[in-house]
DNA sequence: AAGAGCTGGGACAGCGCTATCCTAGCGATC
DNA sequence: GATCGCTAGGATAGCGCTGTCCCAGCTCTT
């Protein structure tokens, strides 16, 4: 706080702040038309749009974000809920939505939820305070209460990486990809390689890590070699540390495994160090495959085969719906799907 | 939009929000009062605070944001300013920070400059148009533009990660720790252990980076060991596979290197994974050490040698500087020192 | 030619708070 | 006891915008 010194400017005027007022005062207009100019709102006569813009220019005249939101009830802020910042996955979903909606004035607010549905319900209503002009969310399962919280505020809102709703009809807007559909096609890229022994091991259990697996099963049911034993399912945090367990555990418990699907390549990439340490040969004793294509993938020992994940795209795509959401413009597809790549390195 | 609907409620009342006038209502004060009483400000009779307490929990009331910033002209925002979100010491960072500072009742405004300083500063102009009560900016050095926005904001600020300005006296506010200290001890460690031809590679050249290579330097003209054509610098991002590329070279160029001393992990963890496929022994023909301790560093082969920095520490006393600073307490020690730990595993 | 509809501009009342000024009441001072 | 603070409350004017109402001046009907 700077002492009360006698200030020469007068009272009121304190802020250094370009008010509308004066860019009115300066383009010969009164402040709707002002208002209505630059924000390109109603009908102005092309004239004074021009004048107020240029007045708005020469005076560097820039909009008080707080009194807009307070008079138009709405504020530039968005919303961004995420499960964690501990995975790269959703740190690029955020810098990519941020990017985009800080492309087009947006400001965004994050939010850790940590997977607890707690905490995510308390993260919305604090957001939510502030007005945000929309709603970026991870996944499609909250509770009753943060649907009814997104609901009542009336902000638009659209979920990343999940397309449907794991029951019932899908509804809402998402941008995502089919992760069933992934964990399917990884599957049957083991398949076709000639493994018949395929497990399963996930850790950090979301909805989007069980629709893998439900992916994974299908697959294996439709060639006939489904066997429910191979699953390990750990709901500990994903990690280098917890992919080398989870593999010993597998190849001592089940020696005649084959191949081990994991469901984030961190756990993959834990394995193969874990194999490395071990003397266990990849892919001749046991393939590895993991999921999403993180840094260091293309790194390992041997290079780890996996699934690639667009998550900058989502998270712009995600951005780019919602800022249409805002302007009131319905996307053409409420579901947009992005898909997936299969990227084939040594590991399998 | 919904649509324009009539509504049954009164048409400026639209919004669902309780206002501070009726909480003052129900507690038989003025707003006023109501104002001083819920934020503590000046000296209001105790059974009078009660009662406005007891009212605002009644009536679920909370004040909104945006008008609390146009009168106040301070909002509930921080802004942070990092470099990036790709390196795991940022997102550590932010993660503490915005922890400490939501449990204030702050939002945190996030800004990624991506090391540029045009960047810097324009986000800077961004974010400080929305008045926010507090800054934390990682690092020292700024252009003069932003320097001058960030004194005139008159917002206070703490710098991350760095103690010092890089030239001339200290001034302002800083958590961090002394990074050239960090690396001087990293390359005593590695004196102590026998090595004599220590090459320092750097990737990312930040401050900080330069920081500890003076540390390096100096440990080893102490030493009397110091030899400048042994210093790798490369101003592209850090990587692993930017770090197996720099090993490769380095063993190439200058087979008798004996330790390398990476200024990150994960271009140490690219270099361990290098040695490993070109069959080089680590440590036993050349040790390899990093600095920050990142994720994964500990599940490498061998385990990576490094420096552990308290990031998550460093966000956390910023964020509590910060606030005291808001408040208009000067902090015990303008800079605050968190230290590192030197990690011995196997890679050295 | 009169009424109806439309267009584009201005006036103005807030949005929900806080900062400032003002004042009644009280004890201390001389 | 008159003067002077000092304290703790209330009244009120904004903060800088936007939404709403209003109206002048058109064009277009019939």
């Amino acid at each position: 706080m700077p002492a009360d010194r006698p200030s020469p400017t007068p009272r009121h005027r304190a802020t250094g702040r370009v008010t509308l007022k004066e860019v009115s005062l300066a383009a010969g207009v009164s402040t709707s038309t002002a208002s209505r100019a630059l924000r390109g709102e109603r009908a102005v006569a092309p004239e004074l749009i021009e004048r107020v813009q240029a007045a708005a220019q020469r005076l560097a005249y820039v909009p008080d974000p707080a009194a807009r939101a307070l008079a138009s009830r709405h504020s530039d802020h968005v919303a961004v809920l995420l499960p964690l910042l501990s995975n790269a996955l959703f740190v690029d979903l955020l810098e990519a939505a941020q990017n985009t909606l800080r492309a087009q004035g947006y400001q965004t607010l994050m939010g850790v939820t940590h997977y607890d549905r707690q905490q995510e319900e308390q993260l919305l209503r604090e957001l939510l305070l502030h007005r945000p002009a929309g709603l970026l969310i991870t996944g499609r399962d909250h509770s009753p209460a943060s649907l009814e919280l997104m609901a009542n505020s009336r902000v638009p809102c659209v979920h990343l990486m999940d397309l449907a709703d794991s029951s019932g009809p899908t509804s809402g807007y998402s941008v995502g990809f089919d992760q069933a559909q992934a964990g399917a096609e990884m599957t049957g890229f083991l398949l076709r390689k000639g493994h018949r022994r395929v497990a399963f091991a996930a850790a950090q259990l979301d909805a989007r890590v069980m629709q893998r697996m439900s992916g994974w099963r299908s697959a294996l049911q439709a060639a006939g070699v489904y066997d429910p034993t191979l699953e390990w399912l750990n709901p500990a945090a994903s990690s280098l540390a917890l992919g080398g367990q989870m593999f010993e555990q597998i190849v001592q418990q089940r020696p005649a495994v084959d191949a081990i699907f994991f469901c984030n390549d961190d756990l993959a990439q834990g394995a193969l160090l874990a194999a490395l340490r071990r003397g266990i040969r990849v892919p001749g004793q046991v393939a590895i495959v993991g999921f999403n294509d993180l840094t260091g993938s293309d790194q390992s020992l041997p290079p780890l085969t996996t699934v690639r994940t667009p998550r900058a795209r989502i998270g712009e795509a995600a951005a780019q719906m919602l800022l249409g959401l805002i302007k009131g413009q319905a996307p053409e597809q409420p579901q947009l799907d992005l898909g997936f790549e299969l990227i084939e390195r040594g590991s399998a």
